[in-house]
DNA sequence: TATCGTTAGTAAAGCGCTTTACATAGCCAA
DNA sequence: TTGGCTATGTAAAGCGCTTTACTAACGATA
């Protein structure tokens, strides 16, 4: 590979001129310029990046730790921060932890090492303050999706509670009143919002909201069928589940069908995130969509914002809408009760 | 952050000693050790991996390039990727390129320039020939799941044509003798193979190919759904039909179902990928399974004995297999022909 | 003609690490 | 006593770039 000197040794110039030319800082008369463009087609120069950050302590790049780019929420979610910050002249390194705490503390530890500019940060555990102390106090940090106790960088985040309420409202308009929630792992923020959110319309509505019909577990396709065989199994069982995510619903699908229910005649289902496979399932998923590419965009604008120096909004909410599709009927078994 | 330089002085020893003996490449007594340690510890000393890599012009990471990481396919892929890296101490740089032949040269040259140590590709193209010539006599490089023609380093495939065979086989052995097929881009390496595969079965059996009933295009669902209209607004339409992605898959069932038709009693469909929604759609749809996490450690492994100077094989042939679901059934309107 | 301001550059240090070649002290054998 | 070995290090250059401070040459001005 062409370095710099030898750029500035073809083109009969120092090596700071190349350097300061390439680099807009000096104005350099027409002859010379030509000189060292010449010079670096016919060496075919490229810098060297890693010399450069080396020297300049920027890197022009940041990192996305992310719990498992399986998850196609994630990963959607990576390929949006991937596009801004192409757009933006940033390079994106990508992450993904499994969802564990040591691994998660080594990936930010390991992009603080390749000296990235700035961190976007997801997770979906909730934090036992390690991660809090990582991140604690550093000006170029962005939560995105999920929160972290303690730790006050910029963060972007949904309506949960919004989407919660619309799910349940939905649910309670076509008429049901025995509604479970099944959501994510106990004390993670979105889970505390959905909930809330929930509670709010089943209040609304003048519903009771039955400690034995909320279930929290994990955001897992094995933990929705779990719960929703807890809740199939009872005597009486709920007409409608509200499903924080829409591997609980493919869970929950599952398992109505193996105990021989129909979706949505015997039980209605509403998801949430509108996941690309939700419109693929059978039946069709209603679920709670979150608007995942102005998220990842977002992230990334707040997180170069951050980078300039600015102070971009402490915390971001995105509005979320209802998608219906066909997992949700009026109760049959109204009657019966 | 503190540098080697402080820990060295905070040692009382000089910097070469800490350097040498943070990499293994000298003796010190234990007095000396527990001095460095202790500095270490003290200052909270983690080295400078730009300085390092600069230094010593390696980087313990590689580099994946993949068109769509938001693809479920590639997120596996991918995920695979980083887990076997990890597991050699190698970082992973995962750039998405949406298919298009500059995002995929600039991705490969942002990559060198970053300096990793060898790169994964995965494409989706055929190559007009830039790719080739970017890669052309590099030894750190393996090709992923897609050939690009005239690059001679280590490939890691599937074995496409036994898959797009097995499918077939398995349509015929159900009584199918009016089978289509519905690939993805003309000319591409798994295109070929599979249609190959699929030729050979239909042969096998001393059934036509019809011309009309191989239709090339995408590998996406707005394909399949083209294709699958064009299939079924003929005046004989196939009994069944072999699509070489479950994508294409997803668009044929949209479009049968459009045209009052089901799935597996009109018309049979057989899939490619087991994509993780193929088991959630209605009906659940048969496929041809990549052995996706497979695919992935094996691209690793190549590409890592590639840069310690062994010789991996030029080309490696990973095995499919087909997974029966609720997509297939014998033809009905056999006695109408 | 001495001074000043521009123009068109350059020399050298530094980013934090690795590595090659060399140095010193102590000890042992001949 | 001397020569050589081993153990325990160190000095300095170099990776490829940026940046700060400086300078030489030239024309314009007083």
């Amino acid at each position: 590979m062409a370095t710099l000197n030898d750029v500035a040794a073809e083109a009969g110039v120092s090596p700071t001129a190349v350097s300061r030319y390439l680099n807009n800082r000096i104005d350099l008369p027409q002859a010379t310029r030509d000189r060292i463009d010449a010079a670096i087609a016919k060496l075919d120069y490229r810098p060297n990046l890693l010399a450069r950050r080396l020297s300049t302590g920027k890197s022009e790049a940041i990192a996305l730790v992310t719990p498992d780019i399986a998850n196609p929420f994630f990963a959607e979610l990576a390929a949006a921060v991937e596009r801004q910050a192409h757009a933006s002249g940033y390079s994106v390194y990508i992450t993904s932890t499994g969802g564990h705490a040591d691994a998660e503390i080594n990936a930010i530890r390991r992009m603080a090492d390749s000296h990235v500019d700035g961190l976007i940060m997801t997770t979906n555990r909730v934090d036992d303050g390690s991660l809090a102390g990582l991140l604690a106090g550093r000006e170029n940090v962005v939560l995105l999706d999920e929160d972290i106790d303690g730790v006050s960088v910029p963060r972007v985040f949904v309506d949960n509670a919004e989407g919660a309420y619309l799910g349940a409202k939905h649910l309670i308009e076509m008429g049901h009143e025995d509604i479970a929630l099944i959501g994510g792992p106990h004390r993670l923020m979105s889970v505390n919002e959905r909930l809330a959110g929930f509670t709010r319309a089943m209040e609304e509505a003048g519903l009771p909201v039955r400690p034995g019909w909320v279930l929290l577990g994990d955001y897992t396709r094995d933990y929705g069928a779990a719960a929703a065989s807890v809740l199939l199994d009872a005597v009486d069982p709920p007409t409608a589940i509200l499903a924080c995510s829409d591997y609980i619903a493919i869970g929950v699908l599952q398992v109505v069908r193996e105990h021989g229910l129909s979706i949505p005649n015997d039980i209605s289902l509403v998801g949430f995130d509108d996941m690309a496979f939700a419109a693929l399932v059978d039946p069709a998923l209603t679920t709670i969509r979150q608007p995942v590419a102005a998220m990842g965009e977002l992230a990334v604008k707040h997180l170069l914002a951050l980078l300039e120096g600015q102070t971009p909004p402490a915390e971001t909410r995105l509005p979320v809408e209802l998608v219906t599709r066909q997992s949700v009927a009026a109760p049959s078994r109204k009657a019966q009760k």
